[in-house]
DNA sequence: GTCTATATAGGGATAGAC
DNA sequence: GTCTATCCCTATATAGAC
């Protein structure tokens, strides 16, 4: 803990992310669109064309955060197979899923909020090195080897989980958070297990 | 039904509700901000200084879309008391809302995908006038009187509705309407009423 | 790395003819 | 009711000094 050789002055500046923590909050609040560079610039204290050194367009902050995200469900992600995933591979995930929205529920917020804007960077991005999170959840809910009645379930269960810890809000700020954290789990449990059919 | 006097060339153009057809469709699948007025002139087939003859602004436009969902929750809305709630009301209005959503599925995804451009209007029109939906749902939510547990299991419930026939969107294409809606309404009745505890 | 100044484009909105 | 022409503003982005 010791031994660091390049210490700067108080605490790291990486004025790159301060750029994108700035960015994901207004961007949140806001919407990409409405947020100009002037704004962000502001709340930096430094002017707007300062940004242009760290990223070569606005769309490039998007593109950045976006990434943030990829970086969250990457292993998890990329180890799932859409053509063999059962029941229980979906259950896993989205009990992932609810840790994960545990501590990085504005960076889900920013995408839920902004599905036009990051569906237009996908489809300017049309050189295939990037694989969408959602068209993965998309094709591998087209799974005909799962009974309708489960894909729908699963993407209810999707749906609740979003909607209990993200859409909602504040409105349980009071709620303990490991308490929430129990109550969405069991909430993915009467979905995806329910006591009558499958 | 002979007796019309005043019967226009084929059938009621009504340009106001083509504006308002139009910009649905491109505000939900582009974005409010990213659609500009001259595009929704190009569809209409004239001038973009046309719409201000019907539209005073193109906030305007996306007010007049909003009371189209109010239109549609109207009466269920304003009987409801949000501090009477009981868990069997919410079922009730859960239920009312898949049945909404079968015919007017866009003017829902609109809302969803503009959050940000919907709530500032509500911060603008700041004159009391207007009771927002979302804003009598929250507070509803937080009604002291009904335990947590059932008031997150309500929030699920929403979620689970809006995206299992929402931002799923056509990926269930191929499944009946009729079996869909009996789907989601299984799903809510496991949500709000579990094997376990109530 | 961050600044000032500027180029360029596009948007919303209005005026006034038809 | 719809048009053309125009105003005005703000936004992204670049050039070049420090």
């Amino acid at each position: 803990m010791s031994g660091a050789q390049h210490v700067p002055e108080s605490e790291t500046p990486d004025t790159r992310e301060r750029i994108l923590d700035i960015a994901l909050d207004l961007f949140t609040t806001q919407g990409y669109e409405t947020t100009s560079l002037r704004e962000i610039a502001e709340q930096l204290g430094f002017s707007k064309a300062a940004i242009y050194y760290h990223f070569k367009s606005k769309d490039d902050i998007l593109i950045a955060l976006h990434m943030r995200l990829h970086a969250l469900g990457g292993d998890t992600l990329r180890n799932m197979d859409p053509a063999t995933m059962t029941l229980d591979g979906w259950a896993g995930l989205i009990y992932e899923l609810i840790e994960q929205l545990r501590t990085n529920r504005i960076l889900f917020t920013l995408h839920e909020r902004n599905r036009a804007a990051f569906e237009k960077l996908h489809d300017e991005a049309h050189a295939g090195e990037h694989q969408d999170l959602e068209t993965l959840f998309r094709t591998a809910l087209n799974n005909d080897a799962v009974p309708v009645a489960d894909r729908v379930r699963v993407s209810c269960a999707f749906g609740a989980v979003l909607m209990g810890s993200m859409i909602t809000g504040d409105s349980f700020a009071d709620v303990a958070p490991d308490e929430m954290t129990a109550m969405l789990r069991d909430v993915v449990r009467d979905i995806l297990y329910p006591p009558t059919a499958p």
